[in-house]
DNA sequence: CTGGGGACGGGGCCC
DNA sequence: TGGGCCCCGTCCCCA
């Protein structure tokens, strides 16, 4: 741990510490017992923890940065930092005494500055590189060792706002420290605390990609024997979930008991709830708990409590929440299930089904924490992997019954039917041509063969009526999609409207609205998380595959549906219309 | 440019 | 209510 041991010239400060050290003056009547005090107990204390630390005795918390490994001692961190006090505090009353052994992955906060705080905490001195004052002052708000932070603020001269971060990334920092806080009194799990705090970190300062880097980057080994208990915290590498699936789904395992590692349960069967309770009984693996249902509620409502937060999201919107209350009371439209829509704080589209929401919210985060154990793509939902598998197991369950053609998917068997029937219901309304296929038909009027022809075409603009259409080509038949962008032609027609942000295909995402998405992800899986982020280092990594992905125009997923899609159709037809007619005209 | 396969995301149904 | 499974529409890639 001392491998990184600062060569730079050092600011030294020392702050009061908020360890009670054993400065118990005692009541001197009280029961006829006398307090005798020794001042020198606390420094003592801290000094003989501190060399124990060095030596590496007793400890029984590893934290790790970027590398780096930090040996400590659980109770001195919970002593001297609220994010490990409210950590471990919820142990306190397990019974358990605090044993086993943790590492505790900290790639957000810099190692020097790790250093500097442990150094604090078992010394009551801090040391501080010069140059390396804010890192230092990050990670002790991130640890949420506060008065280490005054001093470093006092020292910058610097109030919180003058540090370079924004209010927003302010607000959003405090947010997922307090949302952190909150979720530390029910979570008893280093590895959880960990994943929060790189959220919360990453949503406030742009960690570095090799804080991000998943598991090679962290060579995280648990060097005690005593790792192998429920406390070792598989920081780094996750396991494969796909593993988890098939350890937990009786169908494809056929042991559903199978065993299960605390990190891992995180999102299966109920998510951390199920984790939470497991892992202190670890010692004698627990039956499904059922204790977990009035728990996993108080929990939720711990967690989501305080909604005012920026998203609100799992607790419904009040809208949202009406929208599926009316729509169970209508009982209209499909069947009466308690399919409660629900709103996703990132891009605000409402989600139909019960439990799709974690779902979809993977969608913005990139987590993909199904993993092909043959190949190792990873998926973001378990079902898209459990087809993937077919692939490697060779299994196609979809025989067409005219060839000898055997396809993956349902869908796939679909179109090659169509193949053998020769029907190509789709047809592009401009020059004609059909397509089995309709994302054949779409790629092809996105084409240029399409508009070539079409400017051959005679044919009339919209605005000359609804039914101004006197082309002679036949375009009144029907064709669903033609008249669906006939339909956009009779409508008023604004190109600039169309051009504006938040048009009806929903926002559109410039490199900017790439970061603040991603905030937002970051802070609503602060939100989500302690229950369903089972892979924050998948998800961590996700959200930098999707900056890059975003960033090349790609669409998070919220305009991807049939209907959203018709619209961009529709628009499509008004503009490229819109603009032969200019050029007719001219 | 087109046909075809695969991946991805959303919704419905069921447990 | 959450999750599994399935279907569907869409996009991307390759031949």
């Amino acid at each position: 741990m001392d491998a990184t041991r600062h060569t730079l010239p050092r600011l030294q400060l020392t702050v009061p510490m908020p360890i009670k050290t054993g400065k118990v003056a005692m009541s001197p009547g009280e029961d006829g017992l006398i307090g005798i005090p020794f001042p020198e107990h606390s420094n003592e204390l801290l000094s003989h923890l501190n060399n124990q630390r060095r030596a590496g005795l007793l400890c029984d918390l590893t934290l790790t940065s970027r590398g780096a490994r930090y040996p400590t001692h659980r109770s001195v961190m919970a002593a001297v930092s609220l994010y490990f006090r409210q950590l471990f505090g919820a142990e306190e009353g397990g019974g358990e005494g605090g044993g086993g052994f943790s590492v505790c992955q900290l790639d957000c906060v810099a190692p020097d500055a790790l250093d500097a705080l442990l150094e604090f905490a078992y010394t009551a001195t801090l040391t501080i590189p010069s140059s390396g004052m804010r890192d230092v002052l990050r990670g002790a708000q991130l640890l949420g060792i506060q008065c280490v932070a005054d001093a470093c603020r006092d020292i910058l001269g610097e109030t919180a706002e003058a540090e370079g971060e924004t209010a927003e990334e302010q607000r959003a920092q405090h947010i997922a420290t307090e949302r952190i806080a909150q979720e530390s009194r029910i979570m008893k799990g280093s590895r959880r605390k960990t994943d929060k705090l790189r959220v919360k970190k990453v949503g406030s300062h742009h960690i570095n990609s090799s804080a991000l880097n998943p598991p090679s980057a962290s060579p995280v080994s648990h060097p005690s024997p005593a790792s192998d208990s429920f406390r070792s915290l598989p920081s780094t590498q996750p396991p494969s979930p796909e593993q988890d699936e098939l350890h937990h789904k009786s169908g494809q395992n056929g042991d559903p008991k199978a065993i299960r590692e605390p990190g891992r349960g995180a999102t299966l069967n109920g998510g951390l709830l199920h984790w939470l309770h497991e892992r202190p009984r670890i010692a004698h693996p627990p039956p499904v708990p059922p204790l977990n249902d009035k728990l996993s509620e108080d929990d939720d409502m711990e967690g989501f409590g305080d909604d005012s937060m920026l998203m609100g999201s799992t607790s419904i919107p009040t809208s949202v929440a009406n929208q599926g209350v009316a729509a169970t009371a209508a009982g209209g439209g499909r069947k009466r299930k308690s399919q409660t829509p629900q709103q996703c704080p990132v891009c605000q589209k409402i989600i139909h089904g019960a439990g799709k929401l974690p779902r979809h919210m993977r969608t913005h985060t990139g987590e993909k924490p199904f993993q092909c154990s043959a190949c190792g793509v990873r998926f973001t939902r378990n079902d898209k992997l459990k087809i993937h598998m077919r692939k490697h197991t060779g299994e196609r369950p979809y025989p067409c019954p005219h060839c000898s053609a055997r396809f993956l998917h349902s869908y796939d068997l679909k179109n090659h039917l169509s193949l053998h029937s020769g029907a190509r219901p789709f047809e592009c309304p401009l020059c004609h041509k059909a397509f089995a296929r309709e994302d054949h038909l779409q790629r092809h009027r996105k084409g240029h063969s399409c508009l070539e022809l079409r400017t051959r075409r005679p044919r009339r603009g919209p605005e000359h009526g609804e039914d101004g259409r006197g082309d002679g080509s036949g375009m009144e038949q029907s064709n669903p999609l033609e008249a669906m962008s006939l339909q956009a032609h009779s409508s008023a027609f604004l190109p600039h409207a169309l051009l504006d942000v938040g048009s009806a295909t929903g926002p559109l995402m410039y490199p900017a609205d790439v970061e603040r998405e991603r905030s937002l992800a970051l802070q609503a899986f602060a939100h989500l998380g302690s229950r369903r982020l089972a892979y924050p280092e998948l998800f961590l990594r996700g959200l930098e595959l999707r900056g890059g992905r975003e960033a090349e125009g790609e669409d998070p997923g919220g305009t991807h549906s049939p209907a959203s899609q018709r619209d961009r159709w529709a628009d499509e037809v008004e503009e490229e219309i819109g603009e032969e007619d200019v050029e007719e005209e001219e």
